[in-house]
DNA sequence: CTTTACCTGGTACTATACTACCTGGTTTAT
DNA sequence: ATAAACCAGGTAGTATAGTACCAGGTAAAG
């Protein structure tokens, strides 16, 4: 597979995939004699991985770390201990985004019941982080 | 309450404090005669506001399109949607968290089928978004 | 055989969100 | 009265994650 393969599959842009081939997040490819990259289908893999984990709000450095314990050589404890901490961290993040969510239901019930006749009338309200995380 | 009063209460530091004013997460506060800043509760709320839509991944920009809704004349219906548009995003994120965990977990079990004793052998396993998200 | 599509490396630019540092003025406690 | 704590404005630097543009080489299709 070559450049615009690799585009196709993933929807990366060919800078993204340069980038991320320079950020150790996909190794560096053979090339044909003309220079060319040619890639296996491991890197398909491996940018799902990312762009998945990137929607998880992980960085780049944390991917590259995560996508790079088999080539690192550490034990099956570290690694696993590796990907539990990075569970917490999901754990955590969800709890945030259930916070955000409660006050933003908070506001928009609010709006429902102060709007008026077809919520027209003006917005006056905040939203309010006390009430809902207390 | 002055610069260091808000620095205790809400765990940022002065530059932090300076940089969401110069962008308008919190209004610019009245001064004393000598120049200093004074700030009203309200900027707590909207500071603590701020760091919770920040954990729940939401940009500066998008956080101080939410807390300047009051001022910005909108309707209760425009504020509304807006915020229902907010409670979708935070649902897609969690979405994407939970996949993230999906994987991390397959990924601890599969280190404790195959660790061996004491979990010291070497760790060969990736991360399989496939056998996972579909 | 030439046009179109695809590829190369390299440089530079953007946006987001801080963070650090400097010079100097003001308040408060001893 | 003087040292410590606090404040001001301003400039510059950092890290992350791309994005844009350039000059030119290669491959495939008509």
């Amino acid at each position: 597979m070559q450049t615009k393969d690799i585009i196709e599959l993933t929807g990366l842009d060919r800078e993204t995939l340069r980038f991320y081939e320079k950020k150790g997040i996909i190794s560096t490819p053979k090339r044909t004699t003309a220079g060319y990259r040619k890639y296996s289908d491991e890197v398909i893999d491996r940018i799902n991985f990312t762009l998945m984990a990137k929607e998880a709000g992980f960085t780049l450095s944390e991917i590259k770390e995560l996508l790079n314990l088999k080539e690192s050589g550490v034990n099956c404890k570290t690694g696993r201990d590796i990907a539990l901490d990075k569970i917490n961290e999901v754990d955590d993040r969800m709890k945030s985004l259930r916070n955000m969510k409660k006050v933003l239901k908070k506001f928009v019930s609010d709006c429902e019941n102060t709007g008026g006749p077809g919520l027209k009338r003006k917005c006056h309200l905040s939203f309010d982080v006390k009430k809902v995380t207390k």
